[in-house]
DNA sequence: CAATTATTGACAGCACGCTGTCAATCTGAA
DNA sequence: TTCAGATTGACAGCGTGCTGTCAATAATTG
């Protein structure tokens, strides 16, 4: 894999860049699961990503805050909010320090829901991740988390 | 990170969540810095992913070639092609064996602006991968191939 | 206390990937 | 040769993430 469209780059920006390539798929790929893991319950993988933030939240939080836990920009999740708030699996609870800056709060149906789906992803994932060692996972993890990292330092963060 | 929500969960599952919650917000952050990467020569991440497939690839191809290759259905390139063609970095070459799969060639502007991108991209992607081994990337990349590999035998492909 | 600044949600609009459907075209088997 | 199936592009529509702008509300500062 060492042709002509690597010059320029180190050994290890040659590395990475086909790192990046292959993320980009996993990424296509693992939305596509995501959709078929979660079409069973009536949900979307972006719906059952801020359904499990706010599930997995130690406590209530406006809209902006489960955002910047998950890194994705405030109207991204507040419209997917509005979304889950109207099928009647998230609700709106009064924030006693912020009148408009509503706390979020899993309804039982939003609670059933999650449970249902984390009784699919956990043999999901499991399959998914068998075979491959927890180290090397660890390792793969390792590389993101400093790539993230690098990115958010040179990356003016949105607003 | 060993709490609750890893119940149900071999080992290798709940490390390769943990991995899959940080590929997420690494493909944020990568289009993020894609889209800044881009802007100054007038095109978006996507495109410069689309023109940089034509321009690597060893032959005219048709769209739906292309976006295999790609991993992407048929109709995400077509629309991004066809913006390209609009714009005059790509053009439809007639294909002699099949009158409406045209063959997408590259322009001489099209070049410019790919040669541009690459400039900045080697640079960048050297500094991203600064400090991380080829040993870890590569560790990386193949955990990733590893999971594209299975998820795509469990995906049934679009259309 | 008053005025400036920061945070938050509402609204509108764009880029991108997906799906489904349709007609044109090519391919291969009967 | 003919006809059924596969391939390809056109068109329309949806879900998701982004940005920019605005008004309401908190927080901070003079």
């Amino acid at each position: 894999m060492k042709n002509s469209f690597y010059k320029g780059h180190t050994p290890e920006g040659a590395a990475m860049t086909q790192f990046i390539r292959a993320s980009f798929r996993l990424h296509g790929l693992l939305m596509a699961a995501g959709a078929r893991l979660t079409r069973s319950v009536g949900l979307t993988s972006a719906r059952w990503q801020v359904l499990s933030a706010v599930a997995r939240s130690s406590e209530p939080k406006p809209v902006a805050w489960v955002a910047r836990d998950m890194g994705l920009a405030r109207q991204s999740v507040q419209r997917v909010v509005n979304d889950l708030e109207a099928a009647g699996l998230l609700s709106f609870q009064p924030n006693p320090r912020h009148i408009r800056a509503t706390l979020l709060a899993i309804t039982d149906e939003g609670h059933r829901a999650f449970e249902a789906i984390t009784r699919l992803q956990a043999p999901w994932v499991n399959g998914l991740a068998e075979g491959t060692k927890v180290r090397e996972i660890e390792t793969a993890l390792h590389v993101v988390q400093g790539l993230c990292r690098k990115l958010q330092e040179n990356a003016p963060s949105a607003e």
